[in-house]
DNA sequence: AAAGTGACTGACA
DNA sequence: GTGTCAGCCACTT
């Protein structure tokens, strides 16, 4: 799947990069909190989509050391309900955190549990 | 190589 | 409140 990028090992490695100052700036997200992409990316001067896309790529290992659930969209959406049976996991386990989430897939009281990285 | 797509967002109608 | 548009960056066709 991955092709070993051949000719601009630059880019290959300034993205591992990234990837990794968004894994630990979610994994500084209090419990009971949660984060959108915007906030992560703009924290980290990048995209939206970016961080959307690291964290639908995250290793089996990684989706269990961070909390990647408490990521949703800006408006308090889980969007990752696209993504098929990993939304409704993401709601579960931010339920079990103690955070309601509604039956439209929402935050609850979302710019009360919002957190802002930095 | 151009065009399409996505776990997104903010501005505007 | 919903609908469109443009911007965003990497990946897939």
């Amino acid at each position: 799947m991955n092709q070993p990028t051949r000719g601009a090992a630059a880019s290959g490695a300034a993205r591992d990069r990234v990837r990794a100052r968004v894994l630990t700036v979610v994994a500084a997200i209090p419990e009971g909190r949660v984060t959108t992409y915007g906030r992560a990316g703009r924290r980290l001067g990048i995209g939206p989509r970016q961080v959307a896309r690291i964290l639908a790529t995250l290793t089996d290992e990684e989706s269990a050391e961070l909390p990647w659930f408490r990521v949703v969209a800006a408006n308090g959406v889980i969007s990752s309900t696209k993504a098929g049976t990993v939304g409704r996991r993401q709601i579960t386990r931010l339920r079990a955190e103690g955070v309601a989430v509604t039956a439209r897939n929402t935050v609850a009281g979302f710019d009360s549990v919002v957190w802002e990285p930095g």
